[in-house]
DNA sequence: TATATTTGTTCAATCGATTGAACAAAAATA
DNA sequence: TATTTTTGTTCAATCGATTGAACAAATATA
């Protein structure tokens, strides 16, 4: 009762009185094969619900058309939305992706990437976890296949990249700030090993030093920016002799955590302390106050990177290396905006 | 000065002046071959860095190893972290997992399989979207492959599933909201047509009817179960006539938004109005007020299903379906719990 | 010593699709 | 009519690993 048979080329070959290699190139629409034939064939496989063998066909062209999609996490609207975008793109161009997920953490990571390179995927965009500072393993799919990275990005291992400008989004950030009278910013910020983070910790000091404000050490707090790494920090800044009259965090989730905190204790947002967070996550514009954030144009980023992959695939052995560098867009909302 | 070539059996057997088939037997540890050749085999295997290649073993063996996993969404830590029980389970049986997710759309669930049946998965583990009513897809991954549902499924599918007793859910909310003196029980409920949402309802109504509450039709609304669908739908219960004093919402997104509504109006809860979700999103525990849920063991679901895969896999043509229900646990927090 | 058994390896076919070369038939050109 | 070109198809090798059968050598048994 079960009929769970698959047909291939034979099947068709034997009900058209044909070889395989005839079916073959009528399917693939081989100039040499005839219409009537292509006709035939093309009938034939609807018929007997011929689906091509992929793995044969991926064994034989030498490739598995294939991409293997690596992200820290799935949900953050941010990476979900570029893969999304990602996959739009390179659907498109024939190729299916397999999206996995590191957590956030090396050993997984590293694990993800042997599964994908031993399923032979053509070639692997990836974001790197937050703990990923040994490059080994990437280094490793540079020497099997193709790699393109996006946002979470090293410059080191010297392949296509497609990111924002980090710098730039902390003077957004900074000068908005600034224009709302605040004069003590501190900044939530993540890691330093992780280039986009230390870029806006850079762009974040340069752009006070820019305005004369003070820059204190204790202000400046890294940390893996989740919930609870915004609320702990938050309750510290409060605690601390001087308390800031702004906070920049690295990270809406954190920020969430932040305001969290600034709300439990009936701290003015923003009159009291100004907030603004990172990654315009959809829920910054749900909560009361709604946050403000920086846009990283997710789906720009997801379009670009696909092109930069695809570009790549093209053409592998190509020296120059692709950095395409996103503007930031500063969104401000309630947290930040000091009506006058 | 790129060296992307990968080394094969082949080029194990020439160096050691094997044939690849006594190279293959040697790795596969079969027992004709000697445990000299054998250890020489595999240090060969470790030194030239050979990766057996998986297109070709899947081939010959009519077998991919890849189980395609199907989910509604991703950023969700329900279904998420059934994909990460389902994949730790996997991963230790030698399959990998191809995670991909409907987004709820009833044509992105059909474009999904299609690219699932392509690459030749071995089996297809899946939650069903929203929006599916049709089961044509459905029946077409039973023709070609095998088929495990979990949480949301369909009983005329016939197929093996995994889920908890979400009857017996809503009685434990009804239960306990009546131990709290409420009487006025609405629920902001999901379509009907899925069947967990169903019976929700179910349950729900036969609760009341237990308890001698009246069971008013206005009370059941049924959604999308989405954010702005809570907040919508309380705001639509505040508006009317008779008020609730309770209300049992069948997915904690929309009860959070249902929470922004009651706080927005400086509604006191649980007092005035108890609030019970489903779920045990992690973010219920973070909320003012935590928000009440059920709890449906995520990861026993994740792990039974893998099983229940396996269980398929070892046996196809089994002809009893196998149907696993976990019992719900309700986790009490703030939003409903009325202390004396 | 002759024969049977065990052991270690090679041979050859196979999975399904692809592809350049070969070939025959039809059509075009000289 | 003879020769070249075009067209439509088949042949055979290939991708890399697997596997049953075959074979030879070593060992055991009669």
């Amino acid at each position: 009762m079960e009929n769970k048979k698959k047909s291939t080329i034979k099947d068709i070959a034997a009900v058209l009185g044909l070889t395989p290699s005839a079916v073959s190139k009528a399917l693939n629409d081989h100039p040499r094969i005839s219409e009537k034939t292509k006709i035939a064939v093309k009938e034939a496989a609807i018929q007997l619900d011929y689906q091509p063998n992929y793995l044969s066909s991926a064994l034989r062209k030498g490739k598995s058309n294939l991409v293997g999609v690596i992200i820290p996490r799935v949900n953050s609207h941010f990476f979900s939305s570029v893969v999304e975008n990602i996959e739009k793109v390179l659907n498109l161009n024939g190729y299916n992706i397999i999206m996995t997920q590191s957590n956030e953490l090396y050993a997984k990571e590293c694990q993800e990437i042997d599964t994908l390179l031993k399923i032979q995927v053509d070639g692997i965009i990836a974001s790197m976890a937050n703990e990923t500072t040994n490059l080994e393993y990437y280094q490793k799919i540079k020497s099997k296949t193709e790699l393109v990275l996006f946002d979470r990005g090293e410059e080191e291992l010297n392949v296509d990249y497609v990111g924002i400008d980090d710098y730039k989004s902390s003077h957004l950030v900074v000068d908005h700030l600034v224009s709302q009278n605040c004069n003590r910013i501190a900044h939530i910020a993540g890691f330093q090993h992780i280039r986009i983070y230390k870029e806006r910790i850079r762009g974040y000091k340069d752009a006070l030093e820019k305005w004369n404000l003070e820059s204190k050490e204790n202000w400046i707090i890294e940390s893996n920016l989740r919930l609870e790494d915004g609320r702990r920090i938050m309750q510290q800044l409060l605690g601390s002799s001087e308390r800031p009259d702004a906070v920049y965090v690295a990270g809406d989730i954190a920020a969430l955590g932040a305001l969290q905190v600034l709300l439990e204790n009936n701290i003015k947002v923003p009159e009291e302390i100004a907030l603004i967070g990172f990654s315009d996550e959809p829920f910054t514009s749900l909560t009361q106050p709604s946050i403000s954030t920086v846009n990283q144009h997710s789906d720009q980023i997801g379009k670009l990177t696909a092109e930069a992959f695809l570009e790549r695939m093209k053409n592998p052995k190509k020296k120059t290396i692709n950095r395409i560098i996103l503007e930031p867009e500063l969104i401000i909302r309630q947290s930040s905006d000091k009506k006058k």
